[in-house]
RNA sequence: GGGGGCGUAGCUCAGUUGGUUAGAGCGCCGGCCUGUCACGCCGGAGGUCGCGGGUUCGAGUCCCGUCGCUCCCGCCA
């Protein structure tokens, strides 16, 4: 770090001293980490954001301070003058970036004290995260919390150097807001000056945006919060934050370009290792055969293949009734690796998650008379059997796993099967990374039974293919993958009215309720909207990935728990009725009874 | 909304088939200690076994309910 200003309180970081400083006196300011105390000598790891560095206080040579010095704890703040010394062979400490010298403390002051902490400020036991939770500031204290923090900087500070450089303009958009149609739930605020009214707080700057392109801005960005109330996962926070860019003019390459340019550069900050770009494009449709989800782990292989048409027409009732149903076998080839009756009943289990009714197993024999052991076998006819190993390119020993069902159940079965094998066995590297492009997602999804479309992305992105054959529309959508986890996702949007109009009728909206709900939207689009798109990164995701956290809670200073609460502050709590009046709103739930 | 896991000292955990006074390590407090760096040695304090109810002669342990945390499905760019 940079040498800090030189005032009452420092004058050097403790984790930046080193050798070059000997003989020098400085004034450094920090927190108590650790305190030796040998009766007639006193150690101090001393803390400050840069890192460690130990005090020596000597009864001879520091005076009052060693009187003091007995009586710092944990987390004490005190600011001391001394002498940089270096240290004798045996006394480098080589664990300790500031090991080969140490501080003998001239003066010491104590700026403050510090009750016990609940948890040590250290990485070396796990605390319950509710307590970290609790107590945050001493969590961000930890050395695993600051890296996160730092890494969560150096990320967004990156982004925006790339941006800037390339002419974009750091642009802020409402956070009380009307309600947009993405999807998710709206987390609403009641307006007090228009009872009965409500803000909503923005799923997405998704509207603002586009209208910036069609203001002629032209080219926007922003590290944007945003607001989405439905339940949480272990990387799904109420509250999130995107990278949020735009650009007019463009086509899908440009953003693609644009976006390897950031991440790119995001990555190398990062020092994560992900291949250099371009990175490849798959096809939503590629990407569902191959793996069964839209968002692969592709550092490994274990794809799925569909054997429908090899099986079919075998003596095996359920593959068979399923086959009548519209329904797909799909299987993976888990290597040669045997696996106990119970792993493979735990195996059933995963699939059944996903709705799949079993992972039917067998195994690959040498006979070329039965090319399958075990109990399935014998529905099946020789060159079945055959066709089958070949498709999944399977050798002796090999195990083979099925799932039958309909596509989609099958698919996320199997995808499931896949990462849970994937991890088991290790097949997953964890140094190395892969980012690919998911491309070409359909734009409609059927609604069951009704006779009208949902939107995959959301409504303002551009279809491409024939308007009068709905169902068969691919939207120009495009999600950035990054070892299994979708980081990012944007299109191009529909830019003009007629489109728009086109795509409301599908999913059913008419022209009355798509006014009603966004015709600011509309009518910016009658005032000369140019071709346009963009794409929104995960922020808490790509800092996740990048130090390999598993949950986005470890990446932001201070998330709620899977509930939505929060420990720190209580929130969210009730209110007084006074506030509730004055805002025209009436709850339905009685307020919890105080405590007592 | 549904399924799984967890809840015992400040922290991390053990606690057998239901059985006497619930343990360990770390931390904390006191004492000793001039080269430690997760310092060491000696001593000590510290418990609403998440909460409520039930079964039982007896519950940390079994049953029911409830609260909190967590992972996943549904939901969700």
């Amino acid at each position: 770090m940079k040498t800090p200003r030189a005032n009452g309180f420092r004058d050097a970081w403790c984790g930046d001293l080193d050798g070059a400083r000997v003989g020098d006196t400085v004034r450094v300011a920090g927190w108590v980490h650790r305190r030796r105390d040998h009766g007639g000598l006193i150690f101090i790891d001393l803390r400050d954001r840069a890192g460690l560095v130990q005090l020596v206080f000597h009864p001879d040579s520091s005076g009052a301070a060693f009187g003091l010095a007995e009586r710092l704890r944990s987390e004490h703040v005190v600011s001391v003058s001394a002498q940089v010394v270096r240290r004798e062979g045996g006394q480098v400490n080589p664990n300790l970036p500031t090991g080969e010298i140490e501080l003998q403390v001239l003066t010491c002051d104590l700026l403050a004290t510090s009750e016990t902490p609940p948890f040590a400020i250290d990485e070396d036991s796990p605390v319950d995260e509710t307590t970290r939770l609790k107590y945050r500031w001493l969590d961000l204290r930890r050395d695993g919390m600051r890296e996160a923090m730092e890494l969560r900087a150096l990320i967004t500070s990156t982004m925006r150097r790339v941006l800037d450089e390339r002419d974009f303009l750091e642009l802020e958009t409402p956070i009380l807001t009307r309600s947009t149609p993405e999807g998710a739930r709206d987390f609403l605020v009641p307006s007090r000056m228009n009872p009965g009214a409500w803000y909503a707080l923005p799923q997405s700057p998704q509207l603002f945006k586009q209208l910036f392109m069609m203001a002629g801005l032209e080219r926007y960005y922003q590290i944007a919060r945003c607001f989405r109330d439905e339940d949480l996962r272990a990387d799904r926070q109420p509250e999130f934050t995107q990278l949020d860019v735009e650009m007019a003019f463009v086509d899908e390459d440009d953003v693609i370009e644009l976006m390897e340019a950031v991440m790119s550069a995001v990555f190398e900050a990062a020092r994560f290792a992900v291949p250099p770009a371009p990175w490849r494009r798959m096809t939503y449709a590629e990407s569902m055969s191959r793996y069964g989800v839209d968002r692969p782990d592709t550092r490994f292989g274990m794809e799925l293949r569909d054997v429908s048409d090899h099986v079919r027409g075998s003596d095996f009732k359920v593959f068979e009734g399923v086959l009548a149903a519209g329904g797909v076998v799909r299987a993976i080839n888990a290597g040669a690796r045997e696996l106990s009756r119970s792993e493979l009943d735990g195996l059933n289990e995963v699939v059944q998650i996903h709705g799949a009714k079993a992972a039917a197993p067998i195994y690959v024999s040498a006979d070329p008379q039965t090319p399958w052991a075990g109990n399935l076998a014998k529905f099946f006819r020789a060159e079945q059997m055959s066709a089958v190993n070949r498709e999944l390119e399977a050798g002796e020993g090999d195990l083979l796993l099925f799932v039958a069902d309909q596509p989609a159940v099958a698919a996320a079965a199997l995808s499931g099967l896949r990462l849970e094998l994937g991890g088991r066995f290790g097949l997953i590297p964890q140094d190395t990374h892969d980012a690919l492009w998911i491309t070409d997602f359909p734009m409609f999804d059927r609604d069951d039974g009704a006779d009208r479309f949902t939107a995959i992305h959301h409504p303002f992105t551009a279809p491409s293919g024939d308007l009068d054959d709905p169902a068969s529309l691919l939207s120009r959508a495009y999600d950035l993958v990054l070892d299994g986890a979708e980081i990012g996702g944007g299109s191009i949007r529909i830019h003009t009215p007629e489109v728009q109009q086109r795509v409301f009728d599908a999913i059913g909206l008419n022209e009355v309720e798509a006014r009603e709900r966004f015709g600011f939207l509309l009518d910016a689009l009658d005032y000369g909207a140019p071709p346009h798109g963009g794409i929104a990164m995960g922020i808490d995701r790509i800092v996740a990935s990048c130090l390999g956290r598993d949950s986005i809670r470890d990446v932001i200073a201070f998330p709620k728990t899977a509930s939505g609460g929060d420990p720190l502050t209580g929130a969210p709590a009730t209110v007084d009725a006074t506030q509730l009046r004055d805002l025209a709103v009436r709850s339905l739930v009685e307020p919890p009874a105080p405590a007592g």
